[in-house]
DNA sequence: AAGACGTGGAC
DNA sequence: TGTCCAAGTCT
């Protein structure tokens, strides 16, 4: 028997329920995702946004959003460049793409409809294992395990007694997020969104603040004092003089251009000929980009 | 199954 | 200034 189960075993899920989803009826923010207006498809939307995304950031494109684009099918009536464009600054611009890509397929394949069905959701563009679950249990109110960063950081903590979860999730991780799982549906979706939540706002990766915390008095980690994280180094993302900065460079020229653009302009914003040729293919190659003529580019219009 | 993939705020 | 971090997905 490993660790994990060791002490997972050791914890009683039902004790944990009561104090977060109480907790979470004071402290959940307002956001515009969770009215009930949002709908399925405003869901969805929240949800790409806010892959590695804080929510500060998120909160007015979603608005623009879903202002320009209400339905699946009005998304999917544009060219995919004009998602990318109103991506704007929000990073990792593929999810544009990937968000147009979903819309299509939600458009063609379910009349429109964002489906409700987990294994149907997984089957869209850009969607993994925590979208389809959060889409199906925020939107839908569905039983799933919604294992995002902050619900990890939670459990790895309050159960598992250590200060960081690891850094791609585990088997184990899943077992202890399924026995944990509230049996009756609506409340395993309030207690995704508790969990999430307690993580985002209380049990936050540096600084957490325990004398918020609804199950502190239970919680694995400040029981045992605290350690210190001792597993590997958290891979930490360099960004400075890398491929994806000449790409986010080239991308802005692009995106504020509504005419094509010529190599000579592209060629303006990095002054290393190989490492900017790279980007360039590599932003074609993702669809993120199309060439028009010989050195003259453009937002993809399809 | 590591690594690629943007951007900006906080300390 | 540099590092860490933010509701991941894809290959």
């Amino acid at each position: 028997m490993t660790t994990d189960t060791a002490t997972a075993a050791r914890t009683d899920g039902t004790a944990l329920h009561l104090p977060v989803t109480a907790w979470f009826e004071g402290n959940a923010r307002d956001l515009p995702w969770r009215r009930p207006e949002a709908g399925a498809w405003g869901v969805m939307v929240s949800e790409f946004m806010l892959q590695q995304t804080p929510v500060s950031r998120v909160l007015p494109m979603y608005e623009q959003w879903l202002a320009r684009w209400p339905r699946p099918a009005d998304l999917a009536a544009e060219p995919s460049g004009e998602a990318v464009r109103a991506w704007g600054r929000l990073g990792y611009p593929r999810r544009a793409l990937r968000l147009h890509a979903a819309a299509s397929a939600i458009t063609e394949r379910h009349g429109g409809e964002v489906p409700s069905d987990h294994a149907e959701l997984l089957a869209l563009p850009g969607v993994g294992e925590y979208t389809a679950a959060a889409v199906a249990s925020f939107a839908y109110g569905q039983r799933h395990t919604v294992l995002d960063t902050n619900v990890r950081r939670v459990f790895a903590r309050a159960v598992s007694g250590v200060q960081y979860p690891p850094n791609a999730t585990t088997a184990a991780e899943r077992r202890l997020a399924r026995r944990l799982l509230p049996d009756d549906e609506a409340t395993a979706a309030r207690w995704a969104a508790a969990t999430m939540e307690l993580g985002a706002l209380v049990c936050v990766a540096r600084g957490p603040e325990c004398g918020r915390c609804p199950i502190a008095e239970r919680c694995a980690w400040r029981l045992a004092g605290f350690p210190e994280h001792d597993g590997p180094p958290r891979r930490g993302q360099s960004y400075a003089g890398t491929d994806r900065q000449v790409r986010g460079k080239l991308l802005a020229v692009l995106r504020e251009s509504h005419e094509p653009v010529t190599q000579a302009t592209l060629d303006a914003v990095w002054d290393e000929p190989v490492q900017r040729a790279r980007a360039l293919d590599g932003l074609v190659a993702d669809g993120l980009v199309e060439p028009v003529a010989q050195g003259v580019y453009r937002l993809p219009l399809e």
